[in-house]
DNA sequence: ACCCACCCCTGGGCGC
DNA sequence: TGCGCCCAGGGGTGGG
């Protein structure tokens, strides 16, 4: 649930924090933190050692450390991680998963992950662009973004119009709660079939994300359940901004009609049932 | 190629 | 008080 801006907020922490000093030791406390670091924990701690970050790079809502000599540390938060820059002998947090210390005896990074969701590994010659995230789209604040591409992407899907927004293959970053804010701000319904969409239509709701997105940033991002927190540790200010995720039954601020919340894929969308009608045609 | 259901987890909140 | 259920949900995987 960490989203862009969320991580985004972590990704600068760690470039301030650990980048240019090289690791000391490296401490795999939940065998799950790992697993998609397939050759296992020891090799994951083996391969850190002595190695240096050189940057901290992002990709919709993953973050890799690239190394000297090429490989590069990938870490995704899941639901509930965070990577945190802590004084050595701060006490160790309660779901502590991961502890990576340095030589100089400073400041260590420590992952700590109460659902389990996320994880790190070590991607072999991985510093450009890990091989293991190479699927995820572009985010719409990167330069390089494709307008065009995306607009055309959405139209050529055949599913409703969040699940399109979710899909992090056609762009990255954004989550059940950007998505459900970039809607509400573009007045458009969740289940609105993508195919049915003017191209003028994406590409206004394209503005829309990216204004969202870059408002949260500004604000360190939304701290909806207190797990979504910078490096050292502070929640971002924007879920006061928040004007659909989470206010079932609160009035809509365009037009105070209550702001509706239905059941998407297991879990919520929340939206103004005046602002954004269902369309006749819909699609989940 | 594309779309979608399922599954992996923990802890806070709530009803009974 | 305590038990059990529900909810938060990103992304990999496998089936259609």
């Amino acid at each position: 649930m960490p989203e862009l801006p969320e991580v985004e907020v972590v990704r600068l922490g760690l470039a301030r924090g650990v980048v240019g000093r090289p690791v000391a030791a490296v401490e795999v406390a939940h065998p799950r933190a790992v697993r998609r670091h397939l050759a296992g924990a020891a090799d994951f701690a083996a391969l850190l050692l002595g190695r240096t970050f050189t940057a901290a790079q992002r990709r919709g809502k993953y973050l890799w450390l690239p190394l000297d000599f090429g490989d590069a540390l990938v870490g995704h938060l899941g639901m509930s991680g965070q990577l945190l820059v802590v004084a050595p002998g701060k006490p160790q947090e309660r779901h502590l998963r991961v502890r990576i210390c340095f030589t100089d005896g400073g400041h260590e990074l420590r992952f700590v992950d109460q659902r389990t969701f996320g994880g790190l590994q070590v991607v072999a010659g991985g510093a450009e662009l890990p091989a293991t995230i190479a699927h995820i789209a572009r985010d719409p604040l990167d330069p390089a973004f494709d307008d065009e591409g995306f607009v055309e992407g959405v139209r050529r899907r055949r599913t409703g119009l969040k699940r399109a927004l979710l899909d992090q293959t056609l762009v990255s970053g954004i989550g059940n709660i950007y998505a459900d804010e970039a809607l509400w701000r573009a007045r458009l319904h969740w289940a609105r079939p993508t195919e049915t969409l003017p191209r003028q239509t994406v590409r206004l709701l394209l503005g829309h994300i990216r204004e969202v997105l870059g408002a949260s940033l500004t604000q360190g991002g939304t701290s909806f359940d207190a797990l979504y927190v910078d490096t050292e540790g502070v929640s971002g200010l924007f879920e006061r901004s928040l004007d659909a995720y989470g206010r079932d039954g609160e009035p809509c601020h365009r037009c105070a009609t209550p702001i509706r919340r239905d059941a998407f894929m297991n879990r919520s969308s929340y939206s103004c049932p005046r602002c954004q009608p269902r369309p006749r045609r819909a699609r989940y």
